[in-house]
RNA sequence: GCCCGGGUGGCGGAAUUGGUAGACGCUGGGGACUUAAAAUCCCUUGCCCGUGAGGGCGUGCGGGUUCGAGUCCCGCCCCGGGCACCA
């Protein structure tokens, strides 16, 4: 279909980057080279990367990384036959493009535009192979209506509710946060302190899914680690409910969870969270004082950050009994906050002598311990002791094994109904909403209980679309109870409404509560209309919901966008759904590990049950890049009086590490320095040692690399090849701009090899046959970087190609075959260059398009192998045999081979190893 | 504290998964071409001993298994990441 008039190309004479990659982005753009063809015959291959957030800042030198590593593997897909999908798009909602609204006054969306076309632009000079008509923004409202209707699905399943709750709330962002954007008492974005405070928020009931998503890790291809911190974010833990009864009190009962119920017999104590619901009934006359006082202290210490709270343990007697149903004794009843209200029950039973909690706080407090469990071979168990044993001091159950005893104890208490086996998750329901203006509106109106049940009687009614078995509804302290009516799909997409101000209102609630005339709607229950304004006639009145969703809801979902980009009609067209599926490769950074991933996975599984997906789990297979770190620094540190510190002596800060005064640090150049030992030193003065490290690059360190300059100065090929050659994709490892000139170098080569000075091809590449040698080097080359492209193994890909080119170099001829079959092995990589040396060959067509190199395996056969000969472990020959040689023929040649004769003489031979076709071994004494 | 991942030349990193440690690239040193420089090309570059041929040592540290260990086992140290009163 190219309309190219070839030979198409810039002619160049030397190889000019800077015309010629611009020429060829031109040339596939044109031509759409990389479109992916919905129902294509060829098998589909989609190759994803993780959605880009358009920052101010531009692309950053970590962002290629990614790319360039999904742009080869989609390349060479392509080339393989395969019809490959590799869209990109934006993640345009979030808190930096409003603060920066804030600041400037500039709208948002503005700014975010002017942003992408810088992302865009920057993303296209380093010619990946991507799909630019399925181009994506999660801030388009012809994007966000799909995810507000899925926002509809989780509400109508009952997923998504309201609650006022103690949220981690960020002053600074003005927002409150999900549990996995805190970070140490920090905000995942921007490192601002949050604090605890009672804040209604839209929640998803992601708990409910807590289980599938545990089960899902075993199905998928994904970094082990990954799948650990989700596993341990889910947290899923076995053990008992048990309820205990209260003396004296005939109506309550208080239920704990424990994973070791056999250690019931040694509860001595309980332990109420102050925020437990039956704290207060629990609590006698004589002590409410004290009880209160401690629940307002905690209640204060929950503000504080995290990280200051002291881990030394506090609690007060409630003055109540529980009953150990094990034993029926009595056992004091404390309030603790090292008990937490949002895990378990908000209860625990206290078995000091086997856990290191209980026990602290039983010596503190000077409450019995109990030893139920004594290790195996030992008489005395120190306590805490918290391995496995048999019981002891615990009548009937005395001599069981521990493991055994969870099992019979729980049954026990199952037969006596006060208790039973259960299941607890870490993972609490997630945070949803924002009360920020840039991110999705929520597609729910507020009205009245009276005009809910309008229309919910109403069958024909628009507006049971998306309604809930049961109500949501929430009411303020004291005010009357609203009731949550989402809107229809006809009524979307909920756009968000200029205003005035992007200032957060102050009260906790998003800007957009000041847009008054946005706010009120009237709605037709029979037509499902919508318009802002007062009701009239028959029409109800409603109050829009005001707060936004969180910027992770467009990344829930975009890579199903990228199927079916335009549908206006559909979120996505079923049959396109059955032929694309899932991405078969997503590649992106570890730090999403539990949020996007997670988050992810949670709606894929809920579309899954719903019947609008085929697929159980979004991404079957997953890699991480690592990250590129700054150039490697040498740092001195100095004292007030000028003296220099070694930096094993210095601490963060920096400070010196004994004396604790502050230092001053000084950058200082490479041949400074020199290595000593396991460390750098001063040449000047090798007693100090120098500190030697790369650092994340940053603005303020003053380290960051701009891709930009890079392509200006080296040309994209080079960056791409380079940031895949600095060492395995997954490591974090250190750019360096010498390096890069290396890679320059390699490609200055391989245009020379293929054209003259003059600017003619090169007279050495003939028809004439390629050596042997020739043939096998690039058989092997082809396997290599065919297997290598396969796991990602970039940078070995690459020293392969090296090793060939400089063998090319040292021929006299090349055949026209071996060159064009080279520069289709580096097209994924450097994909300007090869298809400009493609078409000088005189290729009609991209190289792009080209079928894939293959071998003959047989070529690898060869009549005679290489051993090596050792003697007492140590190589001292290298021997060239027949294939077939045999035992005695192999060891009588490698124990007379002149280099191995000396070390065997005067030598007793004790034993005589042989590999064949590998290396022979003579022991000798 | 607990759970992962990782320590190999001056630097980034290779190493068929137990079989020649240091591929490939950068840097450094020497040389060729050039009036000169750049570019390019050639040689060299783990450490120690030796003029040399050659030999010894060497994959964070200490032990072990094995004919043979960067690779496997045990005990430490350091770096990076995650979790952190989760009962």
């Amino acid at each position: 279909m190219s309309t190219a008039s070839q030979s198409e190309s810039t002619g160049c004479t030397d190889y000019n980057f800077l015309k010629l990659e611009p020429f060829w982005q031109a040339y596939w753009e044109k031509n759409k080279t990389f479109k992916a063809e919905d129902f294509s015959e060829k098998p589909k291959y989609y190759v994803l990367d993780m959605l880009p957030y358009p920052s101010g800042a531009g692309l950053h030198i970590g962002h290629p990384e990614g790319y360039t590593a999904s742009d080869i593997l989609g390349r060479m897909k392509k080339a393989q036959g395969f019809n490959v999908l590799h869209p990109m798009g934006w993640d345009a909602f979030g808190l930096p493009a409003e603060q920066h609204a804030i600041t400037t006054g500039t709208p948002p969306a503005v700014n975010t535009q002017a942003n992408i076309d810088t992302f865009r632009r920057q993303i296209k000079s380093l010619g990946f192979g991507i799909d630019w008509d399925r181009e994506i923004n999660t801030t388009d409202p012809s994007f966000y209506k799909w995810t507000q209707w899925i926002f509809l699905h989780l509400f109508k399943m009952g997923l998504a509710y309201v609650d006022k709750r103690p949220v981690w709330w960020c002053p600074a962002l003005g927002t409150a946060l999900a549990n996995e954007e805190v970070i140490e008492g920090r905000s995942e974005r921007g490192n601002h302190p949050v604090e605890r405070r009672n804040q209604r928020q839209w929640v998803l009931r992601i708990t409910a899914y807590a289980q599938k998503l545990l089960e899902g890790l075993d199905t998928i291809d994904w970094p082990e680690s990954t799948k650990r911190q989700q596993t341990a974010w889910i947290g899923h833990s076995v053990g008992a409910e048990i309820s205990f009864d209260i003396q004296d009190n005939a109506e309550d009962k208080v239920k704990i969870f424990t994973t070791c119920p056999d250690t019931l017999f040694g509860c001595t104590y309980m332990v109420l969270a102050p925020e437990h619901p039956l704290l207060a009934k629990l609590t006698t006359e004589e002590n409410y004082k004290a009880v209160q006082l401690y629940k307002e202290q905690a209640a204060r210490k929950s503000d504080l950050n995290r990280t200051d709270l002291a881990k030394d343990k506090t609690g007060v007697f409630t003055g109540s009994y529980a009953i150990n149903p094990a034993n029926n004794k009595a056992i004091p009843i404390w309030v603790a906050d090292y008990v937490l209200m949002s895990y378990g029950t908000g209860a625990i039973m206290a078995v000091p002598a086997h856990d290191e909690r209980d026990f602290e706080f039983a010596q503190k407090f000077e409450l019995p311990i109990t030893p139920v469990i004594a290790q195996k071979d030992s008489e005395e168990t120190p306590l805490p002791y918290t391995g496995p044993g048999k019981l002891i001091n615990s009548d009937q159950y005395n001599g069981l094994e521990n493991k055994e005893a969870k099992r019979v104890i729980t049954e026990a208490l199952n037969k006596e109904g006060h208790g039973k086996e259960t299941v607890n998750y870490k993972l609490r329901d997630w945070i949803f909403s924002r009360q920020r203006y840039w991110g999705e509106p929520f597609p729910i109106v507020w009205v009245s209980k009276e005009d809910y049940e309008k229309v919910a009687t109403n069958k024909q009614s628009p507006f049971q679309e998306f309604l809930p078995e049961v109500p949501v509804t929430f009411s303020e302290e004291g005010g009357t109870t609203r009731y949550a009516l989402p809107l229809p799909t006809q009524a979307l997409p909920v756009e968000l409404p200029e205003v005035d101000s992007y200032q957060p209102s102050g009260t906790g609630e998003s800007p957009l509560a000041n847009s008054k005339t946005w706010l009120q709607v009237a709605l037709d229950i029979e037509t499902g209309d919508l318009h802002c304004r007062e009701a009239q006639g028959n029409e109800i009145s409603g109050v829009r919901e005001t707060d936004t969703m969180p910027q992770w809801a467009g990344s829930c979902w975009y890579y199903l966008r990228y199927l079916d980009p335009s549908n206006t009609d559909a979120f996505l067209d079923p049959k396109i759904e059955a032929y694309w599926q899932t991405p078969d490769f997503y590649i992106g950074g570890a730090e999403h590990a539990v949020l996007h991933l997670l988050y992810a996975r949670f709606w894929h599984k809920v579309l899954h049950d719903i019947g609008v997906l085929n697929t159980p789990e979004p991404f079957p297979k997953l890699f991480h890049q690592g990250i590129i770190l700054g150039e490697l620094e040498f740092t001195t540190f100095k004292d007030s009086s000028g003296n220099y510190v070694s930096a094993n002596q210095v601490e963060h800060g920096p400070i010196h590490k004994e004396t604790k005064v502050s230092l001053s640090s000084e950058k200082i150049e490479a041949d400074a320095v020199e290595k000593k030992g396991d460390h750098f030193v001063l040449k000047s003065d090798p007693n100090i040692t120098v500190d030697a490290r790369a650092y994340k690059m940053s603005k303020s360190r003053g380290n960051v690399v701009n891709p930009d300059d890079i392509v200006q100065n080296y040309g994209a090929d080079a960056l791409r090849l380079y940031e895949m050659f600095l060492g395995p994709l997954e490591a974090m490892k250190p750019w360096s701009t010498q390096g890069i000139g290396g890679m320059s170098r390699f490609l200055r080569k391989v245009w020379r090899e293929v054209i003259n000075p003059e600017g003619e091809i090169n007279p050495k590449i003939t028809q004439s046959e390629d050596s042997a040698e020739t043939k096998k080097l690039l058989a092997k080359t082809i396997k290599k970087v065919t297997q290598d492209i396969e796991t990602l193994n970039l940078n070995t890909a690459i020293s392969q190609m090296m090793i060939l080119l400089g063998h090319l170099q040292k021929q006299a001829t090349i055949s026209q075959t071996s060159i064009k079959q080279f520069l289709q092995l580096l097209a994924p990589f450097a994909p300007h260059i090869t298809e400009e040396l493609w078409a000088r060959l005189g290729e009609k067509e991209s190289i792009a398009c080209a079928d894939w190199p293959t071998f003959d395996e047989a070529i690898f056969v060869e009549n005679t192998v290489k051993v090596v000969v050792q003697v007492n472990g140590k190589m001292r020959a290298e021997l060239e045999l027949p294939k077939d040689v045999s035992k005695e023929d192999a060891l009588t040649q490698a124990s007379t081979h002149a280099k191995v004769v000396p070390f065997l003489e005067d030598k007793t031979r004790v034993k005589d190893v042989y590999v064949p076709g590998r290396i022979i071994n003579f022991v000798v004494r």
